[in-house]
RNA sequence: GGAGGAGUACCCAAGUCCGGCUGAAGGGAUCGGUCUUGAAAACCGACAGGGGCUUCACGGCCCGCGGGGGUUCGAAUCCCUCCUCCUCCGCCA
C-alpha cells in the first residue's frame, strides 16, 4: 500500500512511476476526489462530536444540580442523527478509498530497469559452466520416473494433476535439501529458524499483498476463512503484523521451511509435466526485516544467500534483475535466480528474492522505534526463496545425469543422504 | 462437540452489578533526581499510547478499556455479534 499523503502530494509523479509496470491506472484517478471528501468528512464529523462532548458534559451537571437539561437533550439528539448520518458516508467513503489504496501496486524502484515484457529483463551475473555432454538428456520426470523415485501417475490419481509422490531416494533427496538449505541459512547466514503454519487468515494474505486482488491463485478452505499459504512469505512476515519493533532488535531475519500452494490459475497447459509448477511444493524461504537505510544493501545480501545454496551444490545459474513489467505487484525490486534447465536448454526461475520497501509493512502495520521516544517508522521487508526444493530437485537430476541414467549426488547433499553418492 | 471463566495502558490490577467529578485508581517495571566512596534500600518526580483532522508554527480538536455494531444527550460500564485466551468434560495425532 502506498502512503496516501505521499500520493496526494505528488500524485502526477508516481502515476509517472506506476505507468512502467504496464497495469491499467484508469481508477487511481478516483484518489483526488476521495481524498478530499474523505477529510470533509473528517471535519465535519468532528466538530459535531466536540459539540456533543460539551453539552453532554453540561447535562451531567446540570442534572446533578437536579435542573432541567430537556432543550440540551432535543439538540443533541438531533446533532446524534446528524453524527450517525456523517459517520456512515465517511465509512463508504473509506472503504472505497482502501479498496483503491490496496489495489495499487508497489512504485518501482529507480534502480529497477524499465521495460514492457520479460524481455526486458536485464541479466545481472551468470555462475557455473553448463556442460554439454555428448549423450541424449533426459528431462528429470523420466529420469525419476525410471529409477522409480517420483511418481506423478499415481499422484493423479489419489489427488490430481499437478501433484507428486517422492519416493525412496527422491524422497530422500527432498528431505536433504531441506536440512542442507536451513543448516546454511542458520548457521552460515545467521538467519533464525521458523515452522509456521500452512494456513493463514485474510489479512495475513491482505498484509503481504496476495490479497484482495489475486484471491484466484490461492487455495482457499472451504467454509473457513483460511487460505492454503501461496509461500511462507505470508505467515513469517505477517508473524510482526501491528507490532511495533525497537529498533534494536533490527535487522530480524528468519529462514522457514514450508509447503507452497498456488492453484496455478492462467497457467493451463504450461508446465504440465515434471516438478517445475506443481500445486504444492517444498519451499525453504528467507525473510528479512529491517531498517529503510538498509533495505537494498539487505537485497544484494539476501540474493548472494540463495545464490550460495546454487553455489555449493554446484549449479550453473544466472541472476536476472526483473524489469518494471515483469515486477509482480509488491516489489519495488526484484531478482530472479534462474538455475540451468538441460531439458529446457535454458534457465528456470529457482528463487525470487524482493525488497517490498514499506509497502507490505504499511499494509501489515509492521513498525520500529529508533529510539525510546521516538515516532514508530515503517520497517521494510524482504523476501526470497532459498530455494524452492522441487525445482531443485528436477535441477540435480537433469544436471547431474550420467549416460547410464543414474545421478550423481552433490557432495554437500551426501552427508545428508546417508552417505550416498548416486542414485541409480 | 458440551459447560463455565476472562480480555482495561510495558506488566499486574481496581472500576463493569447501579451509565455522567474515571479524558481510567493502585502497584510493579522503566526513566530522572535526593542520599551514598559506589551500589542497594528509602524518599521525591515523570510515565497513554497509537492513529486521524486542522495549523506556517505554537497549539486545538476527534477516536482509543479485545474487534465490530447497537441503545443513550452521554458507554470501560447496558444490549447484540465476532475474535482470542484459560478451566473442566468428551473426542483425538
Amino acid at each position: 500500500m502506498l502512503d496516501m499523503k505521499r500520493l496526494r502530494n505528488d500524485f502526477d509523479e508516481i502515476k509517472e512511476k506506476l505507468k512502467y509496470r504496464g497495469e491499467d491506472l484508469s481508477d487511481l484517478d478516483a484518489f483526488g476526489e476521495l481524498d478530499i471528501q474523505r477529510r470533509q468528512l473528517i471535519a465535519e464529523t468532528e466538530e459535531l462530536k466536540a459539540k456533543r462532548n460539551e453539552v453532554s458534559k453540561q447535562i451531567s451537571v446540570l442534572k446533578k444540580e437536579k435542573k432541567d437539561a430537556e432543550v440540551m437533550i432535543i439538540e443533541m439528539r438531533e446533532v446524534g442523527d446528524r453524527i450517525k448520518t456523517v459517520d456512515t458516508k465517511l465509512k463508504e467513503v473509506e472503504q472505497k478509498l482502501e479498496t483503491l489504496l490496496l489495489s495499487i501496486p508497489n512504485i518501482p524502484h529507480e534502480s529497477t530497469p524499465i521495460g514492457e515484457t520479460e524481455d526486458d529483463n536485464v541479466e545481472v551475473r551468470a555462475w557455473g559452466e553448463v556442460s554439454q555432454p555428448s549423450y541424449e538428456q533426459k528431462p528429470h520426470w523420466e529420469l525419476a520416473t525410471e529409477l522409480d523415485i517420483l511418481d506423478f501417475e499415481r499422484a493423479s490419481k489419489v489427488t490430481g494433476s499437478r501433484f507428486v509422490f517422492y519416493k525412496g531416494l527422491g524422497a530422500r533427496l527432498e528431505r536433504a535439501l531441506m536440512n542442507f538449505m536451513m543448516d546454511l541459512h542458520a548457521d552460515e547466514h545467521g538467519y533464525q529458524e521458523m515452522l509456521p503454519p500452512y494456513m493463514v487468515n485474510r489479512t495475513s494474505m491482505t498484509g503481504t499483498g496476495q490479497l484482495p486482488k489475486f484471491e484466484e491463485d490461492a487455495f482457499k478452505i472451504e467454509d473457513w476463512e483460511y487460505f492454503l499459504v501461496p509461500t511462507a512469505e505470508v505467515p513469517v512476515t505477517n508473524y510482526y503484523r501491528d507490532d511495533i519493533l525497537t529498533g534494536d532488535v533490527l535487522p530480524q531475519k528468519f529462514v522457514a521451511f514450508s509447503a507452497s500452494f498456488r492453484s496455478e490459475a492462467g497457467s493451463a497447459g504450461r508446465d504440465t509435466r515434471g516438478l517445475i509448477r506443481q500445486h504444492q511444493f517444498n519451499k525453504v524461504e528467507l525473510v528479512q526485516f529491517v531498517k529503510p537505510e538498509d533495505s537494498y544493501d539487505a537485497l544484494e545480501k539476501l540474493t548472494g544467500h540463495a545464490e550460495k545454496v546454487l553455489q555449493l551444490l554446484k549449479l550453473p545459474y544466472r541472476v536476472m534483475s526483473m524489469c518494471t513489467a515483469d515486477l509482480g505487484f509488491t516489489a519495488a525490486k526484484k531478482y530472479d535466480i534462474e538455475v540451468w534447465m538441460p531439458s529446457n536448454d535454458t534457465y528456470r526461475e529457482i528463487s525470487s528474492c524482493s525488497n517490498f520497501e514499506d509497502f507490505q509493512a504499511r499494509r501489515a502495520g509492521i513498525r520500529f522505534r529508533r529510539e525510546e521516544k521516538a515516532k514508530p517508522e515503517y520497517v521494510h521487508t524482504l523476501n526470497g526463496s532459498g530455494l524452492a526444493i522441487g525445482r531443485t530437485v528436477a535441477a540435480i537430476i537433469e544436471n547431474f545425469q550420467q549416460e547410464d541414467g543414474s545421478v550423481i549426488v552433490p557432495e554437500v547433499l551426501q552427508a545428508y543422504m546417508g552417505g550416498k553418492t548416486v542414485i541409480k
